[in-house]
DNA sequence: ATAGGGTTAG
């Protein structure tokens, strides 16, 4: 059976086929082809191209043989030298018209030349060699998973299960190549139920399935998000490897099962099974989401231990690990040691930069990265937009905005927008954000007016907050935030009756506000403290002891609770022993108990800081002489000596 | 010839 797919395409597959006879082995004399090899084995490919494009001589035969032509494809597309291959395919064209045989008919050239051309990016040159001829003659199912593995590497995952079908359609029967190209396929599309339609016809086709396939299956029904079935294949499948494991890993991590993905790794080492660099690219960004610093360390240890040379992807991770604890020292170290980078490791070095508030030192790497030739993209002026924004640095940002087209040719997209709004709006330049957002090119997203809605709470606007908060509740009516962000602004302007009504309409429509949360990793343990809970810790003695002292501390310095920031309306008392319990307190006071001297503190917490915690955390750092750092949703905050590295703009 | 990975965004 084949399955029913619904894919547009291009693509016609003719399913009446005549069957050619055989061709015959190609005559040959040996001293050309010998020639011919050991050019191209030694890697002359020129030199072999002149021998294969000089005129026949009565003295050698013609043509080389088809293992000659072979070998050298073979260095073409290792090479990925298109030129080459581009001559001796021209070759056997004029040759095929001189009436010479058909050498571009032979399944074995066919697929060469299909391949070179896919991995050189010519995907329609590629599919030219494969329909050449493909109503008159069977082709093998080599010919065929080329050109769909053509089609897939090229991303074009539609396509490549056209051809998987087309192949089908002419009775030609997949194997394991076949099915590991479709499986992916379809993971790439995520396109569950035709996956699902390959699994059911390898049962079907009653062979074993040999590893890769059941690898492929993993990661078909890991992106799928169908858990169940990655563990059932992962159980059954006779042996499972270093890959295997790895995807095993990437379902822990797509359900955010980060503690159960550290497991996973864990176990894979106590089996014996180790480790390879994508091992660690899966599980260094649960360390970078958890701020887990002490895990990411070993498995920095786990790198430089290796005998291997590590390669650029896992350094990437690793430096925005380090980045994402807030530990740009070592970020820039790894960054610093890396013997080859790409864009990608210059953007995370910078990106880390500018989340951690260091905005000079983003600069020069970003100075440094176009002196070093490579082009920026788009990412690259988010990171650097954004980052202006938090620092405040509005003249700085909007130079760089208008430079992003005039000098690197790159269109700003509504995401480069968003960070200008942003960055006027911060400002309290909130008429000329309004205006950017009037004459944008596109159609602003939540984003854009969430930003406007942020700067209206900073600046104290409520009259414009609740128009562009009618905006935003038409456009992601189901965004709890932003509801928050407004009853921000009317608290701040003690407007409780209003804060009453955005409260109940956010009961009526369901939503509630996510209750604030703070980790920290001491040792190898995760601790999490969430506002208002952890009654048994602030009822031992050592917390109690550590929240006195600090509470002389602060006495001394005259710190006075900000209530406003509690959304509530009650007594002033019942505010300060609320604003106690908030979740990073709680973090940072354990810390100081379970952690020693002269170690920063490095907490992070799911939902933005508030106003007060931030003044409590600026006397602590200064009262304990200790460095902190607070990571919120989306900023860092390094407090040491009594002040912030935000320099209280956020 | 087939399987696995990293960066941005209120």
């Amino acid at each position: 059976m084949i399955p029913a797919i619904s894919l547009s395409t291009n693509i016609t597959v003719t399913t009446n086929i005549t069957v050619t006879s055989t061709p015959k082995a190609h005559k040959h004399k040996r001293p050309l082809n010998s020639t011919l090899k050991s050019l191209t084995k030694a890697g002359k490919l020129d030199e072999a191209l002149r021998v294969i494009e000089s005129p026949p001589s009565k003295s050698v035969a013609s043509e080389p043989d088809l293992e000659a032509y072979s070998l050298f494809l073979h260095s073409c597309i290792s090479r990925k030298s298109l030129e080459h291959g581009q001559r001796l395919y021209l070759h056997l064209l004029l040759s095929r018209d001189k009436g010479n045989y058909d050498l571009l008919k032979n399944p074995t050239i066919k697929t060469k030349f299909i391949t070179l051309f896919s991995v050189c990016g010519l995907i329609d040159e590629a599919l030219g060699v494969f329909e050449d001829g493909l109503e008159h003659e069977l082709v093998p199912e080599s010919v065929w998973v080329a050109m769909a593995i053509g089609f897939s590497k090229n991303g074009y995952s539609k396509e490549a299960l056209l051809i998987y079908c087309g192949m089908l359609s002419r009775l030609v029967r997949p194997g394991n190549f076949a099915f590991s190209m479709a499986l992916k396929a379809c993971a790439d599309l995520c396109e569950l139920r035709v996956g699902k339609a390959v699994h059911a016809q390898i049962i079907k086709c009653n062979e074993e399935p040999d590893q890769v396939v059941n690898n492929s299956l993993l990661r078909l029904y890991t992106e799928c998000g169908c858990f169940d079935e990655v563990l059932r294949v992962f159980e059954e499948m006779p042996q499972q490897n270093v890959v295997s494991w790895n995807s095993l890993i990437a379902g822990f991590v797509h359900r955010k099962q980060v503690f159960e993905s550290l497991d996973t790794f864990r176990r894979m080492q106590g089996e014996g099974i180790g480790f390879s660099w994508v091992t660690l690219t899966t599980v260094l960004p649960i360390c970078s989401q958890l701020t887990a610093l002490n895990s990411g360390k070993e498995i920095h240890a786990q790198i430089v231990k290796s005998t291997r040379k590590p390669d650029v992807p896992v350094l990437n991770s690793l430096v925005d690990m380090y980045a994402k604890c807030g530990a740009t020292d070592y970020s820039r170290r790894v960054f610093d040691g890396m013997q080859s980078k790409d864009l990608t490791s210059w953007n995370t070095m910078l990106t880390g930069y500018a989340v951690n508030g260091c905005l000079q030192k983003a600069m020069e790497i970003f100075n440094e990265l176009v002196e070093s030739g490579i082009r920026p993209d788009a990412v690259t002026f988010i990171a650097l937009l954004s980052g202006c924004s938090h620092a405040g640095l509005t003249g700085e940002g909007q130079r760089l905005f208008n430079e992003m087209k005039k000098n690197y040719g790159l269109s700003p997209s509504v995401e480069h927008y968003a960070c200008l709004v942003d960055m006027l709006g911060r400002a309290g330049r909130i008429k000329e954000a309004l205006e950017v957002v009037k004459f944008m090119p596109m159609k602003p997203i939540g984003s854009v007016w969430g930003s406007l809605l942020n700067s209206c709470r900073l600046h104290g606007n409520v009259s414009l907050g609740e128009a562009i908060a009618e905006q935003l509740f038409e456009l992601e009516p189901n965004n709890p935030g932003n509801y928050v962000l407004l009853s921000n602004i009317y608290a701040n302007a003690g407007m409780w009756d209003n804060v009453k009504i955005v409260r109940d309409m956010m009961e009526r429509r369901g939503m509630t506000k996510e209750a604030g949360c703070s980790w920290v990793q001491i040792k190898n343990r995760i601790h999490t403290f969430v506002a208002g809970g952890g009654f048994e810790f602030r009822n031992s003695a050592e917390y109690k002891k550590v929240w006195s002292q600090l509470m002389d501390a602060m006495e001394e310095i005259g710190y006075v609770p900000n209530t406003g920031v509690v959304l509530h309306d009650v007594n002033e008392e019942t505010k300060s022993i609320w604003l106690c319990g908030h979740s990073e307190r709680l973090a940072t006071v354990f810390s100081l108990i379970h952690s020693s001297a002269g170690v920063p503190i490095r907490i992070t917490k799911n939902l933005r800081v508030c106003v007060d915690c931030h003044t409590w955390m600026k006397i602590v750092s200064s009262a304990t002489g200790r460095v902190i750092v607070l990571r919120d949703t989306n900023r860092f905050h390094h407090f040491r000596g009594g002040a912030c590295s935000c320099k209280d703009y956020w």
